[in-house]
DNA sequence: ATGGATATTCTACATCTGTAGAATATAGAC
DNA sequence: GTCTATATTCTACAGATGTAGAATATCCAT
């Protein structure tokens, strides 16, 4: 259980793992480069790197390696929802949603499926 | 309008800023020491890097410097939060929500609390 | 004015991050 | 088997971050 902690340039890769995996460093800089201007061996390196922390795994069986995450998008969601809960809003998460909400942040959509959870959890 | 970007060290001398302001180095350290070990020096310079970048402002008047805020909690609570509804949620708060109560990490009160600030925000 | 206590600045250094050139390895084309 | 295109590794370097010793400045008591 240790803590996962990722970089700019970590979550951007990750963010594409995530989406879809295993793929191979051209095609992450394929997707990458119109945004990040990153060369492939950054992409190589940046890669490299994230497999060595355990970040990600790679398959390295065939012609060219291929890149999936070591964690789930879940996983580091619920740890960064835990902490900025923590740090900036005491643990309390309506009044992360109340901020939310006066900063008109919140569809109203996005309130009825709010409300439509809530009924739900209440036992 | 500048990101405003702390690291872990500048974080938790923010967290006490924000509680409480102004503070001098000394009473900053106090606080801190028992669980950073750190040393005044050591909180001397990331109070002096922290005033280089904007992040606190001293008052530089009296026999030592206070340290207080350049940038409100409230601030800094919203862009983290923004950020993180947009990389790990799609944007989507409600799913943010159901997430945390699929994890259990919200609290029948809680769960009324909200249900009471959504009710207020239906138009 | 002198000395001692404390605050602040300078300097330093290891590690991490972003970024990539040069060197090398490898698979497929001929 | 050799060549070539492409993937991977090695090496490098600047800037950010965590951390603090040494040097210095400052104020108070005497």
């Amino acid at each position: 259980m240790k803590e996962i902690k990722l970089t700019e340039a970590e979550m951007k890769l990750m963010q594409l793992l995530w989406d879809h995996h295993p793929r191979t460093m051209t095609e992450l800089h394929a997707q990458l480069e119109p945004e990040t201007h990153w060369s492939k061996v950054t992409v190589c390196t940046l890669l490299t790197r994230m497999q060595a922390k355990g970040t990600i795994t790679a398959d390295e069986s065939g012609r060219v390696k291929r890149y999936s995450p070591a964690v789930p998008k879940e996983a580091v969601a619920g740890e960064q929802t835990d902490a900025l809960l923590r740090e900036m809003y005491g643990g309390s998460v309506s009044l992360l949603v109340s901020n939310l909400v006066e900063r008109g942040q919140v569809t109203e959509r996005e309130i009825e499926q709010m409300m439509e959870i809530l009924k739900q959890a209440q036992s």
